[in-house]
DNA sequence: TTTATCCATGCGATATGCGCAACAGTGGGT
DNA sequence: ACCCACTGTTGCGCATATCGCATGGATAAA
């Protein structure tokens, strides 16, 4: 007792057309197929919506009213699969990221701006915390992806290297080691040692780095976040360490930092997502752009780099 | 690469249920036919909308993007069909009556009072004029219908006799003729008569009428409209003859108004439509209430009468 | 381990949709 | 007055879509 889509489309067509003939043109079917459509159209609805008159078509006072509604069943039904596929090839929806604050400042804004510049309907939405938040997000759907580290692998969750972030020594302005070019780690340990608390994904790195130098570092200070650090190490009260793409939160206090050599330090950036599951065509649009980026090796924040493509889930 | 309505039908079922099977249940299909739906729907957007987890069904970003567009254009289809069904049922749209000033004003309101008690979404306009005009709408289709008087026949009309509304005298109250219970067209026939304008359908009648009593008279006076006539009247400057319906148009002047016997006079209202041409739905329920009204019997104002049905197009 | 439940799929019957071709009405041109 | 060009309708056959039944595979509950 419905009216079928093909059959109000048609009906739309002939009455717009004011003619089967010129309708069917337009719609690129057979003049034949628009003139029973609309008949089965007048049968199911049990009206006559058109006057026929072999010259041409004239609409009835019912004709009028379902022409009204049949173009906001169409219309509906032509804008709602536009929306939908403007959609599903990513030009619009939202793309929801979990990621450390010093990449959501430092490292994805570039990558944003250049995303919103191709795809100005797509919303983005950022949530910044530290790595065990961030995953959390992930996992419970609020984030389609983080850019983060990972300490531990979980089989929920599916990981992509993309950046390499070195360490680097942060001193004191006029700090004796900030006269040298680089510094090693062995050199830090000798120094008070500043740190972020132990829930940031940086500190487990730095202990790790001193493990690995064979030295064993307290902290003369622990501070929640990095910009804290910073303002310790700027206070001359000892020195740091960090990921290059932090170092711009610090602000423009008197610290400086230099290359860390000896063992290579650095945290690797993973893209991250959940095991066996889609992401969003939007999401999935912003990480093709990262690869695009990254093939393309277009430029990064000093001390950061590309991890290249094959090198696969660790 | 468009999704039919009843895919998206099928999958807004699917995901409201959360289920294949109780989606079914309540579509009154078989599951398998959803099954396929669903399917289809997903293969010809290119994207996977349902976690199928064999306990239960879970929607993926896409099939909650697809789940809302969907919703809309199933809503409209739905809504609007139920819209055009009321509309087909004459219980919705517009009834546009063209009609004598004093039909709309004696005979048709208690008739719209009781359409629109059983149709309260109905609008009705009046369209009130002379008969020339009244019958102009008809044919321009202004208007869906007439009651009116007819003076002469047209091909492109058909008229249903609706209502005998017989001629009184209308006297000042206190002139001789107010004592009889009854008067001639011979008794006014001697008297000055007050005439309305000749584009009245009422003066064709009273003209004819002189004219079969025999009587050859000329006008007192004249006015465009009956009100003014009944001024004329109550005024003492003579008599004149009126059908029963315009009556409560002259107000509560110093008139009286007695039976007119001799040759009677009545002027006959017909429905008028367009010839060939089907009547809007709420329009057709308006005359059939009239119909309906006629067969019961229904109270007419005085002096009015109901013209049976079988007395056809004249 | 067994059972019940759920979704996917092969299959055959049927309905729907489509274009071609032939037909029928009508107005303009000759 | 006649004919032609144009319009919408309809019969027909083919292709495909749609449906329900029956079945199969997977998994949670008993």
């Amino acid at each position: 007792m419905d009216a079928s889509l093909r059959q109000l489309a048609a009906y739309v067509a002939v009455a717009r057309a004011a003619g089967f003939t010129a309708a069917a043109a337009h719609l690129r079917v057979s003049q034949s197929t628009l003139s029973r459509a609309v008949s089965d159209l007048e049968r199911v609805l049990g009206v006559q919506l058109l006057e026929r008159d072999t010259r041409n078509v004239q609409l009835t006072a019912a004709g009028q009213e379902t022409l009204r509604v049949a173009e906001q069943i169409v219309d509906a039904h032509r804008s709602g699969m536009k929306q939908l596929r403007r959609y599903l090839l990513g030009e619009s929806g939202l793309v929801a990221m979990a990621t450390l604050p010093s990449v959501a400042a430092v490292l994805l804004p570039r990558m944003i701006s250049a995303f919103r510049g191709r795809r100005p309907d797509v919303s983005v939405r950022i949530m910044d915390g530290l790595e065990r938040a961030v995953l959390g997000r992930v996992l419970n759907g609020d984030a389609d992806f983080a850019v983060t580290t990972v300490g531990t692998a979980s089989d929920r969750l599916e990981h992509r290297p993309l950046i390499r972030d070195r360490f680097r020594a942060v001193l004191p302005e006029s700090h004796p080691l900030a006269d040298r070019d680089e510094v090693t780690w062995e050199d830090l340990a000798a120094e008070p040692f500043l740190a972020v608390g132990p829930e940031s994904s940086v500190r487990r790195l730095t202990d790790a780095a001193f493990e690995q130098a064979g030295a064993v570092v307290t902290p003369a200070a622990e501070a929640g976040n990095v910009a804290t650090v910073g303002g310790l190490v700027a206070a001359g009260l000892g020195v740091s360490a960090m990921p290059a793409l932090v170092l711009p939160l610090l602000g423009p206090g008197h610290v400086v930092h230099r290359e860390l050599t000896g063992p290579a330090v650095e945290r690797r950036l993973d893209i991250v997502v959940r095991a066996r599951r889609t992401l969003p065509p939007a999401a999935a649009a912003f990480l093709d752009l990262l690869d695009e980026a990254r093939a393309e090796g277009r430029e990064v924040p000093a001390g950061a780099a590309w991890i290249a493509t094959d090198a696969r889930t660790a």
